[in-house]
DNA sequence: GCCGTGCGTGTATTCGATTACACGACCCGG
DNA sequence: CCGGGTCGTGTAATCGAATACACGCACGGC
């Protein structure tokens, strides 16, 4: 590979200015200029990234952490972040936690060491050990989906409460009393968010969630499957089941198939996550949405802000309520 | 951040020193080396990557592309291969290439700057211009799931020929005659050769497809709607789709819903890919799985072999046929 | 004709590591 | 008691770029 030394020779010229035509700095004369470019694809050069990078302290990439790719929820972010990122010149690394919080810690390490210019976490669970680790090195953070109680890193999120409150109306609106929770794990705020503001609605119209309806899971499939099939085995058990994520809901939606349970006739189901594919559920299944596409948008703004020593703000965009035929009769 | 140079001076050595304590060269002493690791920890010292590439010309990356990360197939290989990566002590950086010859390019040029170690690429089409980039630079490269007609680097592919050959005699076992297919694109080995190894198949069963009822779609949702809306509007309707793509199958089953066409009974549908939530629509839909785990970690285990000058032969697995009931009554 | 101004360019240092080579201490055999 | 070998460590060059600073030249004003 030709370097900036080879060029610089060919051109007649020193390095420094070669780098000064290649960065449009100061201000070469033309002929120069014109000699140096000649002489940049003549041979083929290309800058050394890192040898750059070393040198001015940025390296024009960006890490982002997710808790799970095969999880569509969390590739759609990928997409969209790479995608924002690319626009504005950025590259981005990812490292896959799979929900485990040392993997995610090793990970936030790995791409500190590779020095990104900032990092994007979607924080497997509320632990908030690897922060400390960011902010020492002083690497701006964007907190993506998932919040934590963490000084400063601003948060995207989507805020479901709406969506959540128009869910429980129309549930109880069916008729659904017995409402069945499939709820996230108690230490990631989307999991007890969720839950809360659902119950909250639940309570104002007067129908507060039953305790013993109310299970967990891990944001996994099989978790999702497990908790189905606990609730449906229950002395009286829920006509409706809620879960408060797509896998768990896929892995539902699972358990009703296996156990034969005729939707939403015997048993109603209704998704946290949209995805292409609820729809063509038989019968299709009503969900709250979130704006993921925007959600990864808007953390890469964010960051990029904070990059760019702007303070940006909190971002929450909301989820909306999708009705479809899952829950009983569309009214 | 503390540097080599403030940990030489804390342990009372020179750097020199501390960089064989760190990489396990030769051998310092015992008192010596326990100086420099206290000094390491007290600095809370973290080499700088960067620095270090620069010299010993690697990175420790691994460079991605991919067609489209919201195709849950690709989505598999990208965890797939960021796992195996991981394992290996690698990181990869990823680029989403957008089924667009062009973005393939911008990003195969921006990985190579980066100065990946080595290359992995999951073709758009058959176009090859980026590859002379690659060997220019002589990185590594290894080509997934799609072929193209390039010296020296290896494939790593699922061959799909004789789970297509089971579905051929399976469809035809079933009575169906007329079958549409909704092919990938011409510009690719995965849309040529799925189709050929189909239309051989049925050939050698005596019923082989009838031109007019294939078609080819671009590996995206839409076009496999347009695809079957096609198909089932033709004068002698296909009594079968079978859709070569995931995305495209969904695409189809859209359209079948919306028709309001009842599976199997009116039309049956096979899709290639197998995806989690594919037994669960009602019917379940019969499908060619490939073995995307193997397939990503495969590849990556073919680049670190080229990475480290041995010469590793192609790879295909073995992608089969798993029966459901969505074209007619299971056997 | 002299000197300040400004502009284009080159020289040399720097970023933070790795590593070839040299050097001094120590040990041992003759 | 001295020469040669071993072993641990330091010195300095290197990777490939960016950039502070200095230098030289042309030009203009007096």
């Amino acid at each position: 590979m030709a370097t900036m030394k080879d060029v610089a020779r060919r051109a007649g010229v020193s390095t420094a200015t070669v780098s000064r035509v290649l960065n449009g700095h100061s201000a070469p004369t033309p002929e120069t200029r014109a000699r140096v470019l000649a002489a940049v694809d003549a041979l083929e050069y290309r800058p050394n990234v890192l040898a750059r990078s070393l040198r001015v302290h940025s390296t024009q990439t960006l890490g982002l952490v997710i808790s799970d790719l095969l999880n569509p929820f969390f590739a759609e972010i990928a997409r969209a972040v790479e995608d924002e990122a690319r626009k504005h010149g950025y590259v981005v690394i990812f490292g896959n936690a799979d929900e485990n919080v040392e993997q995610q810690e090793r990970y936030v390490r790995t791409l500190l060491d590779r020095r990104v210019d900032g990092l994007l976490v979607c924080p497997a669970t509320d632990d908030d050990g690897w922060v400390s680790e960011v902010s020492a090195r002083n690497v701006p953070l964007v907190l993506l989906d998932r919040r934590i109680d963490v000084g400063g890193a601003p948060v995207v999120y989507a805020d479901g409460a709406a969506a959540l409150r128009e869910l429980a109306a129309h549930l109880v609106g069916l008729g659904h009393r017995r409402i069945g929770v499939i709820s996230g794990p108690e230490d990631t705020s989307t999991g007890r968010e969720r839950l809360h503001a659902f119950n909250d609605a639940l309570r104002t119209l007067g129908h507060p969630l039953s305790p013993d309806l109310v299970t967990h899971g891990d944001f996994r499939r099989r978790s999702g499957a497990n908790a189905a099939s606990w609730l449906l085995g229950q002395p009286e058990p829920p006509t409706v089941l809620v879960a408060m994520d797509n896998l768990m809901g896929l892995g539902a939606l699972e358990e009703l198939r296996r156990l034969g349970r005729r939707i939403p006739d015997e048993v109603g189901l209704a998704i946290y996550d949209d995805q292409p594919w609820f729809p063509l559920f038989e019968p299709a299944i009503t969900v709250v949405a979130q704006p993921t596409e925007e959600m990864g948008g808007a953390a890469v703004r964010s960051l990029l802000a904070l990059i760019n020593g702007e303070q940006p703000g909190e971002v929450h965009l909301d989820a909306r309520l999708i009705v479809r035929a899952s829950c009983g009769e569309r009214l």
